[in-house]
RNA sequence: GGCCUCGUGGCGGAGUGGUUACGCAGCGGAUUGCAAAUCCGUGUACUCCGGUUCAAUUCCGGACGAGGCCUCCA
């Protein structure tokens, strides 16, 4: 285990601070997953890369075996069974419910994995905690800080002194910006949701307080709480969760156990826009990750998994990103050259990334910096025959997440396509007879194929060629 | 209205109280039969207005602009 010293902004002191883990053994970060009613967008995707950074990160700096990183599936949501009624309405609600989740998950890992994503330790689900959300719902009416009306159960934030220190919001700036029409039955406006009631179609768990379904925020509390315990040591998500989300779990889970803090740190990733514009439906600029990874729908082609990563990495995760075709083609441009420049390593399991790459990550996830030192290794990979940087600028991709040979054949130009050998050794016998015209002939036509032939000599001189499938 | 971020060259994006990255694109050169790949070299910048200072892109104040949140959106 290394000492390096890691630093990391906190949104709950808005500075930089020197990161100190509660257990050096056992590393806990919370990450806030995807509510399952729909495709991931790419928005949704930048959250996975940033946190897969930091687990990546933790990993390299206290060992892989001592970070546990949750990051949960929300599969209990109002909009959840209103996409189940519209799309399956001939089947029973708990089916279709079933139906609408297990597809949007399963599609979800699928999509994560393509953008370079090692999967979390705990992949735990709200509808496998309810139980454990009904514990803390209790504890927390128990101690005073939540109230049963009007057939929900809700949480009193005037009973916790320093609610909205997150968000850095006091009540009386919520109430006076408040444009909502107060519920009549909250004792206080800004009170919210733990349980409410469910409808015979509604999905619902029997419950002292009747059958119901949880609030939007107790799951992450619930889930967090086990597998992390009362207090662990980063908690992220989007920015937009700062409030409310996460200050309500922050003031659901310290009243239910009476203590001083939920997660020591606090991080949010920026958002994005998508060509200089607010990523909306109605503005026809949505897309999901498989759209891209799928479809030509950006950019009149599909983007691989680690262009994507590479595009949102470029851009440090708490500014804003606009995300454009343009920002992609540069990724692949510059993920070519690194993978070029890493070509032929056989890279072992204890292969490390270089210094400076983790050191510059170690400064709170300051990626674009440690891409600079992934430039200076890959000069230096071209530049002398020496192998070690080759094996070092591979080992430091490995590490960030992406690809050793992506761009430089696709999947399925990966077996050499026929005839590829022979017309390769034709061009070179007419090369060496001077012929050039046919030679140039041989290779347009293997260009127009999307096979790229370039020249070089072999140590003994003799002349060689390299091929790499374009796309 | 309240609360947060942020404004660097064609683009992406570091950094610093004075010497000013790096990458992409561009341009020039080396190499090549010609290319490609690679290497070497190279131009353009710090939103505006005040203030502090010997000196500000960097510190402070203001203006303008952009983005986010203010009850379920990453």
């Amino acid at each position: 285990m290394t000492t390096l010293p890691l630093s990391l902004y906190n949104t709950l002191t808005r500075t930089k601070e020197r990161f100190v883990p509660i257990d050096a053994h056992n590393v806990r970060m919370y990450a806030c997953g995807p509510t399952v009613y729909d495709f991931a967008h790419i928005g949704n995707g930048r959250m996975a890369i940033v946190f897969d950074l930091l687990f990546r990160l933790l990993r390299q700096v206290y060992g892989a075996d001592h970070v546990t990183y949750v990051r949960n599936i929300t599969d209990v949501d109002d909009k959840i069974n209103a996409r189940a009624l519209r799309d399956h309405p001939d089947l029973p609600l708990n089916e279709a419910i079933r139906k609408v989740t297990e597809g949007t998950a399963a599609q979800y890992q699928k999509d994560v994995k393509a953008l370079g994503c090692l999967e979390p330790t705990v992949q735990p689900r709200a509808t496998d905690n309810i139980a454990e959300m009904q514990a803390l719902i209790g504890a927390l009416v128990q101690r005073g800080h939540a109230y049963a009306t009007a057939g929900e159960v809700l949480f009193s934030v005037s009973s916790m002194p320093d609610y909205g220190k997150l968000s850095g919001r006091n009540l009386e700036d919520n109430l006076a910006g408040a444009r909502i029409a107060v519920d009549a039955h909250k004792q206080n406006p800004a009170d919210f949701v733990l349980w409410k009631q469910s409808a015979d179609n509604e999905p619902g768990w029997d419950s002292p307080w009747g059958r119901g379904r949880p609030g939007w925020h107790i799951e992450c509390s619930a889930m967090s709480e086990r597998y992390l315990g009362q207090l662990f040591d980063i908690h992220g998500g989007g920015l937009d969760l700062i409030f409310p989300h996460h200050e309500n779990e922050i003031a659901q889970s310290r009243c239910a156990h009476g203590t001083h803090a939920m997660a020591n740190v606090w991080m949010h990733n920026g958002f994005l826009q998508v060509e200089g514009q607010k990523m909306s439906k109605s503005l026809g600029n949505f897309y999901t990750i498989a759209q891209l990874l799928e479809t030509g729908d950006f950019g009149g082609r599909k983007w691989p998994g680690d262009v994507l990563r590479l595009g949102m990495l470029m851009t440090h995760y708490r500014e804003p990103i606009d995300f454009t075709v343009k920002r992609l083609e540069e990724a692949e441009t510059r993920l070519r050259d690194w993978q070029r420049a890493a070509q032929g390593v056989e890279l072992s399991d204890t292969d490390a990334p270089d210094d400076s790459v983790v050191r510059e990550l170690a400064d709170d996830l300051g990626f674009h910096r440690a891409s600079v030192a992934l430039d200076v290794i890959a000069k230096k990979a071209n530049r002398d025959d020496g192998l070690s940087a080759k094996r070092c600028l591979a080992a430091s991709l490995r590490f960030l997440g992406f690809g050793l040979d992506t761009l430089l054949a696709t999947e399925s130009d990966r077996a050499e396509p026929p005839h590829l050998a022979a017309a390769i050794a034709d061009r070179l016998a007419a090369l060496n007879a001077k012929q050039f015209a046919e030679a140039d002939r041989i290779r347009n036509e293997l260009a127009e194929q999307g096979i790229a032939l370039m020249d070089y000599k072999d140590e003994a001189g003799n002349r060689q060629t390299r091929w790499e499938a374009k796309r």
